[in-house]
DNA sequence: GCTAGATGTTCTCTCCTAGTTAACACCAGC
DNA sequence: GCTGGTGTTAACTAGGAGAGAACATCTAGC
């Protein structure tokens, strides 16, 4: 069995960063110096049960976590990170609002970023947690608004998730098609090209919840 | 606020007490000396991160619960080693839903698989695509109800964002306390320990996403 | 280009303390 | 009385928790 002990350094390295805290901002709060911070994740040395439980408030995180075994050992492939397929030209909603990022994110409705695009659709960001590649937001349809104005179906990896609360949409998945009427929802792998269109005349509104396969990475 | 720390001694004792095992028993298995654990009960010493692992699956018990400000029930196992860890009990929405699952996925209101907790809290699932460890979902709580009925607060691997439909919903996040209304919106790390109560006189209604880190695995 | 400020890392060194051994006092049952 | 169990405390030591300084990168600004 592995020793849940010697993947303590590298499980607080990766919870730091989830949190953008730097190293030595850590050191800064424990009040100890940050060559000891960089020893501990290195598994170089150990804590102190006191610097233990310090950590783990600090990072509000349950002291059982930190022995956790990190995620999978992700040994990285040598080959196949270089470069992702052409997605790049697809504006799909990942990653696309500013940087404000938290463990913790709280949006009351006055209070949300907004991104409008020139096709009569609005993104409204619901949380921003550190989660990259991830987004949950109320998506509103203007009459007669589509997810690309050149009519063509869009598709990306990961899995989109949809709720509506008000008015209808026509929501197009491969050859499906159906139409999306408050307290419907549903959810597809966005791998397959869809399209969503406002076919209806009043305004519509939906909460949604859109990720990319890798929903975090080292 | 009194240092957690300097309860771990007695805390240890009042566990290993209920184990029925000795002191030197304990010593044996750790294959430390008796001496050091009575020191350590004693809080003339303090264990090393190493042993102070050891020492909590010895007992079964999750480390956090060492550092709890004894007189929280414990439900500590009669003898050590015949029970696991006791963060079992906790459900959490993952995986909990039969089988069926799809690439595509579409459900519509009167038609959702529902899964009633004892303590008045349901989850209705919104989507039931391939994907594992993810759940999208409406949650209901009724008046009183809470996640847990002992009140603990319950972590696990993963992010957690909710929108609140209707209704008012105590949300506690680590130290934070919020108020979910209509329209209010939120995500975080789940691995920070939370709670959601119906404080209020009505019905809480929300859409919730729930999925674990490992989002898929071949 | 240079500087000034961040970032994390890797040395070397010191002092504290985790953990030891010993002897201690208390019980039971034989 | 012994022999086995229990927990406690003193004196000691070896090892590692943690400091300090110098290191190599970066990025931003002049």
């Amino acid at each position: 069995m592995t020793d849940p002990i010697a993947y303590l350094g590298p499980r607080l390295k990766e919870i730091r960063m989830k949190t953008g805290l730097s190293l030595r901002e850590i050191a800064r709060q424990l009040e100890v110096s940050p060559s000891f911070v960089s020893q501990i994740e290195n598994g170089k040395s150990q804590p102190s049960v006191a610097t233990l439980y310090a950590l783990a408030k600090l990072l509000s995180v349950p002291v059982d976590v930190l022995f956790e075994s990190a995620g999978d050992p992700v040994a990285a492939p040598t080959k196949a990170n270089d470069l992702e397929v052409n997605r790049n030209n697809f504006d799909h909603p990942t990653d696309v609002w500013d940087s404000s990022r938290a463990r913790i994110s709280a949006v009351n409705p006055n209070n949300r970023s907004i991104i409008t695009m020139d096709s009569g659709v609005t993104w409204e960001r619901l949380a921003a947690t550190s989660e990259e590649s991830v987004n949950f937001m109320e998506i509103v349809y203007e009459p007669g608004a589509e997810t690309n104005k050149s009519g063509d179906m869009i598709f990306h990896d990961g899995f989109e998730y949809g709720y509506a609360l008000a008015g209808e949409l026509e929501v197009t998945i491969g050859d499906l098609v159906l139409q999306l009427s408050p307290g419907h929802s549903m959810g597809f792998d966005s791998s397959i090209p869809h399209r969503f269109r406002n076919t209806g005349s009043t305004q519509f509104r939906g909460i949604w919840f859109v990720h990319g396969h890798n929903v975090d990475h080292s």
